[in-house]
DNA sequence: GAGGCTAGTGACAGCCGCTGACAATTGACA
DNA sequence: TGTCAATTGTCAGCGGCTGTCACTAGCCTC
C-alpha cells in the first residue's frame, strides 16, 4: 500500500477521477471524450482504460463510494431492529457521513454535481439504475439473513428492499430536480416520503395537503 | 397507411425487427453486430438506423409494444377503482392480452425468449430499467388525474406507482430466472407478490410457509 | 550497486455503434 | 411520361473500447 508503485498508481486514478468529473460537471458527459480526460491528465487513453470499466464507470465512481457507505451501514444497525426501520436509519446516516466519504477525492458539491448530470444524462441514469438494482440484491440477502429467513424462497425481503428502493428512487428524482439542491434539503424529502408511503398505499386516497 | 411506399417500409422494419429478435435470442445480443442483421435482411447498415434508434432500440422493440398495451390498459380501468387495484388489473389483463399484441411480429415464445436476454445482458437490462422509469413518470400522471390530484405536489400517485414498479420488477425478474417461463407462471407470481405486498411492508416478518 | 524480474505504460491497429452528407434509385401523382 | 419527393446506399468519420507488443521504471536479490 505504500510502495512508490502503489503510490503512483492511487494518485493516477485520482487524478483521472477528478479530472473526469471536474469535466463532465461543466462540459457535459456526451461532450467529454475520454481522449479529453486522459490529455488532460497526461496520461494514453489506454490507461483510463486500465483504471476505469469504461467512461461511466467513472461516472459513478462517486456514486458507488456513497452506496457502499450506506451498505455498510445497514449491515452494522442493530439486530432488534425492524428491517424497513434498519434501511431508514441507514440511508440517514449515509446522508450524515457523506462528507467524509467523499472529500477524500472531490468537495461535496462536486458529488451534488454529477447527481444531476447522473440523473439528466440518459444512459448515465440508465447505468445507474443497473447498480441499484444490484444493490438491491445485496440488501435482500443481508435482511434475509438479519431475519433468518432464505431470500432464495420467501419473497418478502425482496420486495420490502424494492419498495423501499422505490420510494428512494422518487426521493433522488425530486430531489435532482428541485431547486433545492443540500444535503439537508435530501434529508428532509427522505424522511417525508418514508413518512407518506402508508398513506399511498392506502385504498383510496384523502385529499392531501403540504405539511 | 396502404400506399406502396408504406407497405414496403413496414415490411423492411418488420423484417430487421424479426431478423433481430431471431439473432439476440440465439446468438446473444453482444454477439451480433447490427451489419448482420441488416446483411440478413438485405439492406444497407444505415438503413437499419432509419427504423430504430439504435441496437437497443430493436431490442426493446417487443417489450415497448407490451408496455404501451398495459398503460391503455390502466386509462380504461373504471374511475372507482382505488389506484393500486386498477393497476393491478390493469397488469393482469396486459398478460392476457399479450398474444395479440405480440403475435403479429413474433411467436410469444420469442417474446419470451427476448425477455431472458434483456435480463441478463447488462447494457439491455440498463436500457430496460430507465424505460421502466419513463413509464412510471406516465402513470404517475394517469393516475393523478384519475384521483384528481396534482402529480407535482402531491407525491402519493408517484410514490404508489414506484412501489407498484419495484414489486413488477421482482416479479420479473423472478419469472426470468425460474425454471417455469411461462404466461400462467407469470400470472401467478404477479398476484401473489402484490398479495405478500401488506405482509412484506409490517414491523417485523413472520416465519413465511410457501402457500 | 548491478542484475534480472515484473508491473505499468504508450503506441498502434482494429472492431463496432452511430451519424452526416450526398448521390442514386424508386414510388407517387399530375 | 415526366417531374417531384421519399427512401436507400455509399462513403467518410468520430468515439468508445480491446488486443498486442515493445518499452520504461520501480522492485527485489545477490
Amino acid at each position: 500500500m505504500d510502495t512508490l508503485r502503489e503510490r503512483k498508481k492511487q494518485r493516477t486514478r485520482e487524478a483521472l477521477l477528478r479530472v473526469a468529473i471536474e469535466l463532465f460537471t461543466t462540459r457535459g458527459y456526451e461532450q467529454t471524450t475520454v481522449d479529453d480526460i486522459a490529455d488532460a491528465v497526461g496520461v494514453s487513453q489506454r490507461t483510463f482504460f486500465r483504471y476505469f470499466a469504461g467512461k461511466e464507470d467513472a461516472a459513478l465512481a462517486l456514486d458507488a463510494m456513497t452506496v457502499s457507505n450506506f451498505v455498510d451501514s445497514v449491515r452494522a444497525r442493530p439486530p432488534h431492529e425492524p428491517p424497513l426501520e434498519a434501511l431508514r436509519q441507514a440511508v440517514l446516516q449515509g446522508w450524515d457521513t457523506l462528507h467524509e466519504v467523499v472529500e477524500s477525492v472531490v468537495p461535496v458539491e462536486r458529488f451534488l454535481g454529477m447527481y444531476r448530470v447522473i440523473e439528466s444524462t440518459p444512459v448515465l441514469l440508465a447505468a445507474h439504475l443497473r447498480r441499484s438494482a444490484e444493490v438491491e440484491e445485496v440488501l435482500t440477502r443481508v435482511l434475509a439473513e438479519r431475519e433468518g429467513l432464505d431470500a432464495a424462497t420467501d419473497p418478502r425481503p425482496r420486495l420490502l428492499v424494492a419498495v423501499f428502493s422505490g420510494v428512494m428512487r422518487v426521493t433522488e428524482r425530486q430531489w435532482s430536480t428541485d431547486g433545492e439542491f443540500s444535503l439537508e434539503a435530501m434529508r428532509a424529502l427522505t424522511v417525508s416520503h418514508l413518512e407518506l408511503l402508508g398513506p399511498a398505499l392506502t385504498g383510496t386516497w384523502v385529499p392531501y395537503t403540504k405539511t
